[in-house]
Parts: structure tokens; C-alpha cells; sequence
DNA sequence: AGGCTAGGTCTGCTTGACAGACCCAGCAAG
DNA sequence: CTTGCTGGGTCTGTCAAGCAGACCTAGCCT
């Protein structure tokens, strides 16, 4: 057991009230939402079926739709079963979409991590070929990422001082 | 408005108990266990700073913590600064360096759409040369999918039909 | 002996999740 | 016309979780 001396760490000097990560759990950042979004991104898109499929509390996947939609990351759809009346689904908009990213990171950790032994549940698959997406960290200067050490956080033009 | 007939999604034969999604959003996937790994990943790594930087409930990041080292996510390294007793901060263990992908994911997200009129709070950069990262995503045959509408979610090799 | 600090725990209140029942509109069958 | 079915919810009561703020403790310093 080593003993290490440490220095006061310079993010301490940086607020985080305008932090866009926090800001982004705070539209999506819970488990249900998430799991909707999962749903969504599945193709399941009716509340019955997101309801059954998931096992998220009507409620909670009520109040979770709504918010969803109020920030513009889903989109209700009217849709018409044959001798049936209109009905609504719920469609991810581009905002949604572009959380792909997240989810297939999400997906591929857990992968890694949580997943049966035989395998993932599920995949990310490229439509065009059919091999296997994968979400992987890249720089402006066109270096891959291989070992997530060579990554740094650092305050961006938005950051604020204490 | 245009109303749209569907079919059934596929999704739907396709049991959720073993999602290897829910499993992780199960081990971190709350806004307190993100926003404590974000906190640890800007290099904000004992108790009293964490409390005061991020302003989470001291109860609520003391279990988060706990949780988060039972999972493996975090470590407790014990550090000693001069003059003072042995204390201990919270490290990332390799299980919890790879969410990096995921951070960056959230963070660029979060970028676009919830930051400040000048930019976001915190940015990745690549230690090597500066430059900024992003996460992309790639397919197994070296395809890089730009638009997200390329991807598309199948049953992996743990998939279970109901 | 008293004070300071890091890293917590304890208390009481309020908010949210949850299961399960209920509701409502409109089609269709009897 | 009544009865039932279905999608998409709302209502209710219970119980767990979040929160602010006070309190605690070990070891160092004066």
C-alpha cells in the first residue's frame, strides 16, 4: 500500500453551475428516461408497449414521455391502425437522435462489463455493411484514441472561475 | 400532419431482462453517481471537495461513493498530506477509466444543446497534441458513421427472445 | 485544554417511485 | 343499443430516496 502526496486538483477552481454535463443529466439523466430513450431508439415507440416491454411504472413512463417531449428529444406522432381511430407515438427528433453516441458508448461498456457471459443483449450495427458500431475517441488532429489516459478534461470557453 | 400506418417493432420479442444498458444505468446510472465520476474524472478526488464543488448531499456521496468502490468504478487510495494523518481519495480504477467514452459522449451532447451562448463549461483534450476530442462512431470494416441514422440497434449474441 | 480539519453519520421533512385500481374514447360484435 | 376490448393514460396509498442542517470523531497543532 503506497502512500501518495497530492496537489489541490485546478478544476477545484472552476465552477460547475453551467456545466453542460449536468445540464444534460438534468433533461435525461435518470434511469427511466434513459431506459425510454433505449426503448425509443429499439423501435418500440407506443406507451403500452414501452410500458410492457420495460416494466418502467405507467406513471413514471407518463411523466417521463412528457418531459422527454418538452425537451424536444421525442416527438408525439399521430399513427392509424386500420378500423381504428388516431393514436400517437413517440419518435425521437434529431436532438434524440444525436444521442446515439452516448447510448452506444453506454451499450458497449456495458458490454464489456455487465453482460452475460455469452454476450450482449444487444448491438449497434452499421445499416450500409452490417458490422458492428462502435463509439471510439478521436482528436481535431485526426489521432485515435486507444487508451482513454491520453484523454483530458479541461475547462472550455464557457468555463467560469470562482 | 401526416399520419403514418406501423408495423410492430422486432424489439419486442426480444426480452430486457439481461440488457447489458439497464444493467450499467443499475451501477452508475443516476445523476449523482455521474455527476461524482465527472467530479473524479476533472481530478476532484476527496470527500470535502466533492461535496462543495459538485453540492451533492453529503449522504447521498458518501452512499454513491460506497456503491461506486463495491462496483469497482472507484478505488480509495490513501494519500498523506505533510504534517497531517493518513486520509484516502477516490481514484478510478480501469472499469471506471473506461467510461471516458461515455463522459465525452454526454459531454459533447451537451455541448450542442444545453451549454452557454460561449460554449461549453469543460471540454476532453487529447494530452498528446491539445487538440479537442469527440467521441465518433465506427463500424468493425472501418466505416465512419456520420449521421447518426446509419446505426442501427440489433440482438447481440446474449439475446433472448421471449 | 481547546481548536481545526477530513470524512463522515444522524434526524426530520419532503419528494419521488411504485403497484394496483380506475377511467375514458371509440371501434366492433352481439 | 349495450357490452366488451384496446390504447393511453390518471388516481391513491405506501414506502424508499433525496435533502438541509446538526452532530460526531481521530489525530494533528497551539
Amino acid at each position: 500500500m503506497t502512500v501518495t502526496t497530492t496537489t489541490t486538483p485546478s478544476a477545484l477552481a472552476w465552477s460547475t453551475d453551467n456545466c453542460q454535463v449536468a445540464r444534460a443529466l438534468d433533461v435525461f439523466g435518470d434511469r427511466s428516461s434513459l431506459v425510454v430513450i433505449r426503448e425509443v431508439f429499439n423501435g418500440v415507440r407506443r406507451f403500452d408497449d414501452m410500458q410492457r416491454h420495460s416494466g418502467v411504472n405507467r406513471q413514471v413512463l407518463s411523466n417521463r414521455l412528457a418531459h422527454l417531449v418538452d425537451e424536444g428529444i421525442l416527438r408525439k406522432v399521430p399513427y392509424q391502425p386500420e378500423g381504428s381511430r388516431v393514436r400517437h407515438e413517440y419518435r425521437l427528433t434529431q436532438k434524440g437522435l444525436d444521442l446515439y453516441p452516448v447510448l452506444t458508448a453506454l451499450a458497449e461498456w456495458g458490454a464489456r462489463y455487465v453482460a452475460d457471459p455469452e454476450g450482449p443483449a444487444v448491438e449497434m450495427a452499421h445499416r450500409d455493411c452490417g458490422a458492428e458500431v462502435h463509439a471510439v475517441l478521436v482528436c481535431d488532429e485526426g489521432h485515435r484514441l486507444d487508451d482513454v489516459r491520453d484523454v483530458v478534461p479541461r475547462p472550455g470557453p464557457g468555463g467560469r472561475r470562482l
